[in-house]
RNA sequence: GAAUCGGUAGCUCAGCUGGUAGAGCAGCGGCCUUUUAAGCCGCGGGUCGAGGGUUCGAGCCCCUCCCGAUUCACCA
């Protein structure tokens, strides 16, 4: 867009003149660099640098800051502003008596706006009002903006709750222009800080266990490791079709034969379907595999290791999530499915075969659909009356086979796999199984996917002859899991929205 | 994919039964040297999501489409 575009607002070609008469006075809108001394929240939580009335400041008391303008009550020959930078927003008072005429009449109150990166040097003093604030000795302008930012304004009340006028709230805007509402809502940045600490918190965690981080491929031949649509693309040189991958689990039971005895991997994963509250078609899973272990052991592993979430994240086990209270104090408990599923509909479906689980289903008034086949009838079922009850964390154990193709076969309970999903809040945030590590069968559980395929599940698995040819020069017994990012993210930081603790959830061209 | 609600100034919103488009903040011109949603005086700013229709006349009624939010369905 040029600068004399007819379709700006009033506004912005006021900036844009603004930006001109800056440089005719010789002023660049735009330097090079500002040397920080203090951030915003330092000297906030400081004492020791507030001078007092009757001594100047001493060089230990000055301090440079720098950031961007965000509020400005000017009173004629001195003002007030304030500047948000990274850790918080701190008042400046500016006088024109002490950075001059020009500077204060023409610079300051003229051609600086909010939103303008400033930088500011001075002492720190308290006002009549008791408010930190840092007396300015010298203003330099350090980035013009020219587009107006939203202005939304925070009050205290008597109670003391934070009032907020004109506040960024459109959420399209704040999703499409993320970067503006991370600079407007503070309470953004703080989601993603905690995301971020929560990602760190895990790793340190497997670290310390020993388990290796590692990157496995993104463009795949053959997509597979978990039951979904993929993306497709294609790679010109080769001349090839590639999928986005869905799961990276089979790359990284590929490493455990290969003889690491844990590895993992956050996987940003790719699944061509709808967008949801719940669903971004991009999202982020960490999985894990660690060689002798089991389901159990992973159980264990994962109450242990989203119990030290909670607590480095809020310092306790419990998590105000919406109007519940969530626990996350190990042990958590742990339901077999079928259990579950009594419990909640009176119907025992263990051993039933496909026909007297219909008939069941139909009596629930769970819809059925030509070739859903026995496990999806039963996650339809387990879905529609068990999931949604489970806030607190529970491991759901011990599915039909027929739905986890991957999963090693019950050590005891006929027909099921060593199996755990772990819900929290009505929702899954993990799975897991003991590995399927006998070739034969696994090569029998992918003609079973090929078959649902032919009768019409597009979400069934292809046969991977490489990963056969893998598992056929032998894979130790070995617990497997996978955890959603964007769900745990979204239970730590209290979001109701995948797209609250997503940068640049997908959207719609504008 | 379906239903509901919404899209009006940079931001947040009002706009009745159809009659020349409004407020606060932000912006612009003044006044104001400890203010804090600073204050006071004055001013400008709009393709009312897009297109079509009905009407003397449409922000408002009708149709189509676009975008979003929420709920439901599928998926993690």
């Amino acid at each position: 867009m040029s600068n004399t575009d007819q379709s700006q607002s009033e506004q912005q070609q006021v900036r844009h003149e603004k930006l001109a008469q800056l440089r005719e006075l010789g002023v660049n809108p735009y330097p090079y660099k500002f040397d920080v001394s203090h951030l915003a929240a330092d000297i906030l939580k400081n004492e020791s640098l507030l001078k007092d009335d009757e001594t100047p400041p001493s060089d230990a008391q000055k301090v440079s800051v720098a950031g961007r303008v965000m509020t400005r009550r000017i009173m004629g020959k001195a003002s007030f502003f304030t500047v948000q930078d990274s850790t918080d927003t701190i008042q400046i008072y500016i006088r024109r008596d002490d950075i001059g005429v020009e500077e204060y009449n023409t610079i300051f109150k003229k051609l600086v706006d909010i939103g303008d990166f400033v930088g500011i040097s001075g002492f720190v003093f308290k006002t009549r009002t008791g408010e930190t604030t840092i007396h300015a000795e010298s203003f330099e302008l350090l980035s013009k903006t020219v587009r107006p930012l939203p202005t939304p304004k925070e009050v205290e009340n008597e109670e003391g709750e934070m009032i907020t006028y004109d506040a960024f709230s459109d959420k399209e805007l704040r999703y499409r222009q993320r970067y503006v509402d991370l600079v407007v809502n503070p309470d953004v940045k703080d989601a993603f800080v905690k995301r971020t600490k929560m990602v760190q918190a895990m790793r340190e965690f497997m670290n310390e266990k020993g388990y290796l981080e590692v990157e496995t491929p993104i463009l795949q031949p053959i997509y597979g490791g978990a039951t979904a649509r993929p993306f497709v693309t294609h790679h010109n040189a080769l001349d090839m079709q590639l999928y986005l991958r869905i799961a990276n689990e089979l790359y990284l039971k590929r490493l455990i034969v290969g003889g690491f005895d844990g590895v993992y991997e956050f996987s940003k994963d790719f699944r061509n379907e709808g967008l949801s509250r719940f669903h971004n078609p991009e999202f982020t899973q960490v999985e894990l595999y660690v060689a002798y272990k089991d389901y159990n052991w992973m159980m264990d592993f994962m109450e242990k290791m989203v119990e030290h979430v909670a607590k480095t994240l809020h310092g306790s086990t419990k998590i105000k999530v919406g109007d519940q209270t969530i626990d996350f104090k190990s042990p958590w408990p742990r339901v077999p499915m079928f259990e579950a599923i009594r419990k909640e509909t009176g119907f025992d479906l263990y051993e039933k075969n496909e026909e007297e689980i219909k008939v069941i289903a139909k009596e629930l008034n769970i819809h059925v659909e030509d070739g859903m086949g026995k496990g999806k009838i039963i996650d339809e079922i387990f879905g529609e009356y068990v999931e949604g009850k489970l806030i607190q964390p529970t491991f759901i154990t011990d599915y039909p086979v027929e739905m986890s193709p991957l999963a090693k076969m019950h050590r005891e309970k006929n027909g099921l796999v060593e199996r755990f999903e772990a819900i929290c809040n009505g929702k899954e945030i993990a799975n897991a199984f003991s590995e399927l590590n006998d070739p034969e069968d696994q090569r029998r559980r992918f003609e079973d996917q090929v078959r649902l395929g032919k009768e019409g599940d597009d979400e069934a698995m292809a046969v991977d002859e490489d990963f056969l040819r893998a598992i056929e020069y032998g894979m130790p017994p070995t617990a497997g899991i996978g955890i959603g990012i964007d769900r745990l993210a979204m239970i730590m930081t209290n979001s109701d929205s995948i797209r609250d603790v997503l940068f640049f959830p997908l959207m719609r061209p504008e």
